[in-house]
DNA sequence: CGACGCCACTGATCTGCCTCAGTGCATGAT
DNA sequence: ATCATGCACTGAGGCAGATCAGTGGCGTCG
């Protein structure tokens, strides 16, 4: 696998062994490719008949609503990630897709999908395998936000980032960029913004990472992999590891 | 439908139009039964190679232990739920499940379940109906644990447990059996069992519920559903609404 | 150019929920 | 009959994190 392919045949990639053949196939959803500007949602919550999108560079965040205003962000799409898969399933979207910058996104057809599936197998595998990924995911977000006080939380969601940003190439060990602000971080985690300051300051003047001006930057990668109990093998590192 | 069917074909059904043939066919998966004794873990995180199964009777919970010991419970199954469905694909369990009370459960080999899918495809989306569904149950569980207070929490998680029942016959509007201590409610919320039953006496005090002695009693379900935001729609209620 | 808005940042104050340290009541074991 | 165990329940006190009320920097738009 060169780096030429795109983010998403890159992740596919790196978790089952595919042929040249299979990851140009992956490519090849990439048609019909859409630009959708930020700040403006692209799917709404109950809106119906809408297609999934596979992201192709920027990042978006969704989110639910509640009835006091609030809101909790569930998860954030990067590069390589599918937007809105479950959505095509049940018919009726349960929840809000904003873009968090500039986005390009390819839509794909369930039917495209279906085709590739029937024609190679093991493709089918690895996109099953990414979509038990990202509910692994949110359960694990789940744990953080209920049990995790808010330095570890922070810590824990800055690491995973940084482990799914490697994945298509966007992360080193040493920082990453990241354009979200306090308040989507502090509407991820279920903290307010003022305390999200306060923990990346504390982070900061410890020596263990610095989050300014849109990039993150890793002093201390042992230190937080002990202190958030982070699991490296969780969604991490190295070659494919399955079949 | 009748009711002579199992509570997972009674639930599929309830979703997917499905003809006799086909829940019959749902209750053939329902060989293979065997019982596990409460209180202690049958899929533990990170063993592999273990099989999936659908709940006959009695509860179970998924959850993850954290490095301070402490405990984040997942989700319930009841009656009519798979356990271990995508740890089957990923391989390896990313949590423990634990039978909260005795719990009969049908083993089910993902040979078999292709098999029926390829033979009745209208099963296969029922199938991954009932994966998505409870794939949005965690979400909505996250933002409930990160965004709603206590009180709101339980009555949105009460009101939930209903809605499950209710497909299974295991619940009526006035109230349904339920097995779970305060701690194990305090555990899958994000609360402390002392805070669980303090609110639990609120409620009971407001005369908008009573759950005591393994017994939930709704006494006024517009009040609480107008409290917590229960949208009817999101797992409720009437007869197949799909295809 | 100044005005407006967004974002990062800070201090003061408030509060929801936790922790600790207990009591009372079951049920089952000896 | 008594003891042990588990769950429900209560009050006192503490703290993590929320809310409120600001300041200052920077980009953008009339």
């Amino acid at each position: 696998m060169t780096a030429s392919h795109s983010p998403f045949a890159r992740k596919l990639g790196a978790f089952v062994a595919l042929s040249d053949r299979e990851l140009i196939a992956l490519d090849g959803l990439h048609t019909r490719r859409k630009v959708f500007p930020s700040g403006r949602d692209m799917i709404h919550e109950g809106q119906t008949n809408h297609s999934a999108y596979i992201v192709a560079s920027g990042w978006a965040s969704s989110y639910k609503i509640l009835s006091d205003g609030s809101r909790q962000i569930v998860d954030f799409q990067i590069p390589g990630d599918f937007l809105g898969l479950r959505s095509v399933l049940c018919r009726t979207a349960d929840h809000n897709i904003e873009p968090v910058t500039t986005l390009e996104a390819s839509e794909v057809l369930a039917s495209d999908l279906l085709d590739t599936f029937t024609d190679m197998p093991r493709v089918a595998t690895a996109v099953l395998w990414a979509a038990s990924r990202d509910e692994a995911m949110v359960v694990e977000h789940l744990v953080g936000v209920g049990r995790r006080d808010a330095k570890v939380r922070i810590v824990h969601f800055l690491l995973e980032l940084k482990s799914r940003l490697k994945l298509v190439g966007m992360a080193t060990s040493a920082g990453y960029d990241c354009p979200l602000s306090q308040n989507l971080v502090a509407d991820a985690l279920g903290l307010s913004t003022v305390h999200v300051n306060r923990v990346l300051r504390e982070l900061r003047e410890d020596g263990l990472l610095t989050f300014r001006h849109g990039h993150v930057e890793i002093h201390d990668l042992d230190g937080l992999i002990a202190m958030s109990n982070f699991d490296r093998t969780y969604l991490d590192e190295e070659g494919p590891m399955l079949i």
